[in-house]
DNA sequence: TATCTATGTTTGACTACCCTAACAAATAAC
DNA sequence: GTTATTTGTTAGGGTAGTCAAACATAGATA
């Protein structure tokens, strides 16, 4: 059983690499994902590793050990579990429950999670879209592109946020998009990057920032499975 | 916010001055309570007193403010909130649910609780018959006695236990009681007093220690009114 | 009243987590 | 290949929560 503390860095880890699509990470990247100094993330990393739950060398990058990867994973289920179980019992909005599922994530009950899992008749998928793992670990993965890949005059199918952060989903959800909403891309300005979609009738425009932090399958893509032409571009 | 740790102890001493019937409770006697020695429960004891959530002289008895039983009362409130979800809705049983409610009493988000009451229907009663504290902390009071109080040849109703422990609450179980399991008193023995009662048309002889932890209400009272003739032993 | 015992308090020490400031290594720039 | 910058580590210190051991007080006993 390690700690609320020591969870959190395991987490952290396993989150960096994900996002950030590499296997190594630095002692400051993680201290600033954890809001602590350099020194304290270092500190913690001694002692995770003394636990072989982290590998590295001394002044060299850091690599979660199978089991740390796998605790990593324990928490992110129990945490998109709960995310799943506000949202769609306790009628939270998507922009609320990761606050509080980062509390309910570290309660120590193999039971409970299971019950849980079972509850809410075992979901893929949390909230925003990511993938929640099952009780071996296992996740679903499925093909998706984000919003910039599309080309103008297709339509495509929202299916998850890269961002999770309260602004951006507020914002997301204001502008009537959602989980499954289909988005017409009526065009692509090379001025400022800036997509015009349509969503419901409705038209906006929206950054380069933003369509990049919206995850996508086109319109014909069967969830779950790669877009027949490779690329989802139609 | 208090933390975890400063919670636990307001808890604690709610607790014991509720079990006990005392206002006033001593050093020695919370530190049980909380496994932890004098000298921890002291210095906690300090700190919650700078922080005006108990009132105490130096080598007095302790006891809490106003707010010190607000804060308890809300902690309680969640505690029994989840115990009844737990058994409700994630078919936990009534001697699990109290492990993991002790963790999940400390998750801080006055939504969270709300909604889960609302989930719930606002359920009056944990699964131990405990009444629960409603969102201003109100609690719904309701007549009850011990078995021991029940005449030979009376029936009486099971409304709550008084002992909450994992082996007194598997024992009740495994004798077919419950709440609301209606117990008829065939007899009772002077020389052990012992108890001797039927359950629905089983008979098993009780001790005495086990009767006191068995609240009833008698057969024809109303659940919530006190009895016709004050004392519940017909 | 004097003494004994139960109860409560203080002191000093330990671990977990965090910090600042100083330092060392690795990497990038020139 | 030397210097400058970024990155990571160490040393020393702080707070929260815990304990053992020594001490003080209050209450009970004689
Ligand atoms: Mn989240
Ligand atoms: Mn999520
Ligand atoms: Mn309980
Ligand atoms: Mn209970």
């Amino acid at each position: 059983m390690l700690s609320f503390t020591e969870e959190n860095y395991l987490k952290a880890l396993h989150n960096i690499s994900e996002a950030e699509g590499v296997d190594l990470v630095g002692t400051n990247r993680l201290a600033a994902a954890l809001q602590v100094k350099p020194a304290t993330a270092n500190d913690m990393l001694k002692k995770l590793k003394e636990k072989s739950y982290v590998a590295y060398e001394k002044y060299g990058k850091i690599k979660l050990t199978d089991a740390g990867a796998q605790y990593a994973v324990a928490i992110i289920r129990k945490h998109r579990l709960w995310e799943t179980f506000l949202y769609q019992k306790l009628e939270f909005s998507w922009d609320e429950v990761h606050e509080v599922a980062e509390q309910l994530e570290h309660i120590q009950s193999e039971k409970l999670i299971d019950k849980l899992d079972k509850f809410l008749a075992y979901p893929a998928f949390d909230p925003h879209g990511d993938p929640i793992p099952n009780q071996k670990g296992a996740i679903k993965v499925r093909f998706k592109t984000t919003l910039l890949d599309v080309a103008a005059g297709a339509s495509c199918r929202m299916v998850a946020v890269k961002d999770n952060s309260k602004l951006f989903l507020q914002y997301v959800a204001n502008l009537g998009l959602g989980l499954n909403a289909i988005i017409k891309v009526v065009a692509k300005q090379d001025y400022d990057a800036s997509t015009q979609i349509e969503v419901a009738g409705k038209q906006t425009s929206v950054s380069e920032k933003f369509a990049s932090n919206i995850f996508v399958i086109c319109n014909t893509c069967k969830v779950g499975q790669p877009c027949p032409g490779l690329r989802c571009q139609v």
